[in-house]
DNA sequence: AAGACGTGGGA
DNA sequence: TTCCCAAGTCT
């Protein structure tokens, strides 16, 4: 073949983005970038890699943090488990390699969220480890170039893609090339509308030639989004004019592990201000002291990759703070709530109908 | 091995 | 409005 590697190489010096992680090979600050990217556009996660690296700017003031402030950090980005992570693999760094980052793919691969992708990602950056870091780029850019119908559930497939990308690492700076290919399928070989006729190697890309470019790679089948009915439940009053509500953390198998939000009902359907009560599932008992006033927010639709909710809040204004605390439930002043790690739909909520709370 | 896990932006 | 995502990992 023609020297794919130096052609690709030529192409990254001239079109590469200045980007903050790529000025370090400090395995700290790559391994954070790498996680912040995952599933997330660059402009999207820029600010927090300034922002979490401002606030944690090494493994170990990460390891030594709480998971509510790592988490708070990480507030907005979504993939919070990525944060949860973290905040683990921080904490194995320190007791397993005494603190120093590990760049070897062997060490990288063993800790908490860092997966095949990011573990050579890393070794390859900052350790000049030979190791293909395949991403959704790479993977695009080489299933056109060759015109390969990869099933990317595929673990035996996945093996031969690997082999591939090997080949351009041969003899050359693997940490370079492995950039210059996610590059290349980021700004040249992108998923809609790549422009061929300044593509580098549009003679020879199969899928080009063959008219499939925008048949490959192969994508997964989606899966309609499930709706999902939220009736929140905001027990609010106030202590010396102050307004308190009642929050409640998220557990960790379901969306927002370890998050906070309110007291929530879930139905099948959702269900009027009038029918809270009247239905077997709606739950909560009525707090005493009861309730002086209620009402019933508007419809928030929150609409994500594989489920659509639609939440409402049902505001429950108590004379007093309630005698008696659900289970899993805490009382806290609602300034001191807005300094909690919460989901980007009860952020919502409260810059919005926060007014109705005071 | 399939499904879950968030968000904001663009077509 | 609705759909498709964007530098994956975990279970």
């Amino acid at each position: 073949m023609a020297d794919n590697a130096a052609v690709l190489r030529e192409w990254y010096r001239v079109h590469s983005r200045d980007l903050p992680w790529r000025k370090t090979k400090d395995p700290y600050k790559v391994w954070i970038s790498e996680v912040i990217l995952q599933q997330t556009r660059v402009i999207q996660g820029t600010p927090y890699y300034h922002r979490f690296l401002k606030t944690f700017p090494d493994v170990k003031s990460l390891a030594s943090a709480t998971v509510e402030k790592v988490l708070g950090v990480w507030e907005g980005l979504g993939y919070y488990r990525r944060a949860l992570h973290l905040h683990e693999a921080a904490r194995q760094v320190v007791e397993q390699h005494g603190g120093k980052f590990p760049v070897h793919y062997k060490d990288l691969i063993r800790l908490k969220g860092i997966g095949d992708y990011t573990a050579a990602a890393i070794a390859s950056l900052c350790g000049g480890e030979a190791v293909p870091a395949i991403d959704g780029n790479v993977r695009r850019f080489l299933c056109r170039l060759y015109q390969l119908s990869l099933n990317p559930a595929s673990a035996s497939d996945n093996q031969y893609l690997k082999k591939i990308a090997v080949g351009f690492l041969q003899h050359h700076d693997p940490g370079t090339l492995n950039q210059a290919l996610i590059e290349f399928g980021a700004l040249q070989c992108t998923p809609g509308l790549p422009d061929c006729q300044m593509c580098p190697f549009q003679a020879e890309c199969l899928a080009c030639q063959n008219g499939v470019v925008e048949l490959l790679p192969v994508r997964p089948g989606r899966i309609k989004p499930k709706t999902r009915y939220f009736t929140y439940i905001l027990y609010v009053w106030r202590e010396n004019g102050i307004p308190f509500v009642l929050i409640r953390q998220r557990a960790t198998k379901d969306i927002w592990a370890k998050m906070y939000d309110f007291p929530l009902i879930e139905s099948t359907e959702g269900f009027t201000s009038a029918e809270y009560g009247t239905k077997p599932d709606s739950g909560i008992p009525e707090p005493e002291p009861a309730t002086v006033r209620q009402w019933m927010s508007e419809t928030y639709i929150h609409q994500l990759t594989h489920q659509r909710i639609e939440a409402r809040f049902l505001m429950k204004q108590l004379s007093a703070a309630p005698a008696l605390v659900p289970q899993g439930c805490f009382k806290i002043n609602l300034m001191e709530f807005r300094g909690l790690a919460k989901p980007r739909l009860i952020s919502r909520f409260l810059d919005n109908a926060g007014w109705d709370l005071r």
